[in-house]
DNA sequence: TTAATACCAAGTAAATAGGTAGGAAATTAG
DNA sequence: CTAATTTCCTACCTATTTACTTGGTATTAA
């Protein structure tokens, strides 16, 4: 999994889209004004957005952008994988050298905790972020049997 | 929050280090060597885990690092904010202008969300991953009030 | 036909990732 | 004490990625 502005560009733009998208289709130049972001990036990560068919495209005036889908079946993981490619797995399957099995076994963890951080993404929709609006407190452990560490802090 | 390559290379690297520092401390060069990264560029990254205090290290012949503190109080989410600096909110608090309320909203509804991937990363210590070992199948909702939207492996 | 819009391609400046080089400081083994 | 080992420190460097710019073409509503 990989977190960087450009998919957080992506989520804003798409969050955007999925709010203003009812009353008829939405402009890059509306979110590019709303988001901050510039017309021709928007271009860009819109591109990647459609190749997905994470949003379609209606040309000429009064043209604009739809999300592809219903913004239930849009997770965010969709989004952020569809503006960053992600194919990085680390995953030492025969062509890396790994001497000591130190490389593989750490490797191995990463790439369970990368597949558990997709998950958690993969199952948060657009609708979800929308319907909670703002989440916040109430937090619970996550699902893996985790041991509450009292130091989860920034520092 | 923010998930890149560094980030992942600091967590490997501390895994490493918590799965080899049992018997005496680890020199980066092992890492280098285990990990596959060259040995300045885990300097920096050392000098960043050091500087929060996350390693230890112990200068000369027989020297290396140690953790600076349990493994089991060390979290995913210590590493990667020592590595990344991670200061990056997107709080329009004041001096953005959101022009139609529509940033702001979205802002707040992505802040939120990395809050909650922070909060899911800063519950998992290094101690967790290393005792699982692989974590895998039986994976449950996420403790968000999601709707499994059915959609949610990659393009 | 005109304007608005998506679409497309090439290039660019800035930031970041990741690595090199060359040390100084501490500490241990001899 | 000396030499080797290692952390620690600074500066620089290259490749990639971000984010943007420019200059278009295609489509379509009015």
């Amino acid at each position: 999994m990989r977190l960087s502005t450009k998919g957080r560009y992506a989520v804003t733009a798409m969050l955007d889209l999925a709010l203003n998208g009812a009353k008829g289709p939405v402009t890059l130049a509306e979110i590019s004004e709303n988001q901050g972001i510039s017309l021709s990036y928007l271009e860009q990560l819109f591109a990647a957005l459609r190749s997905k068919e994470l949003v379609r495209g209606v040309r000429g005036p009064g043209g604009g952008y739809y999300l592809g889908k219903s913004a239930d079946d849009i997770s965010i993981a969709n989004i952020i994988c569809a503006v960053d490619e992600w194919v990085e797995f680390t995953r030492c399957g025969g062509r890396q050298n790994c001497s000591r099995g130190a490389r593989c076994l750490t490797h191995s963890l990463w790439d369970d905790l990368s597949a558990e951080i997709f998950d958690f993404l993969a199952n948060i929709s657009l609708e979800d972020l929308i319907k909670r609006g703002s989440i916040e407190a109430e937090k619970k452990t996550p699902e893996l049997n985790v041991v509450p560490n009292g130091d989860s802090q920034a520092a």
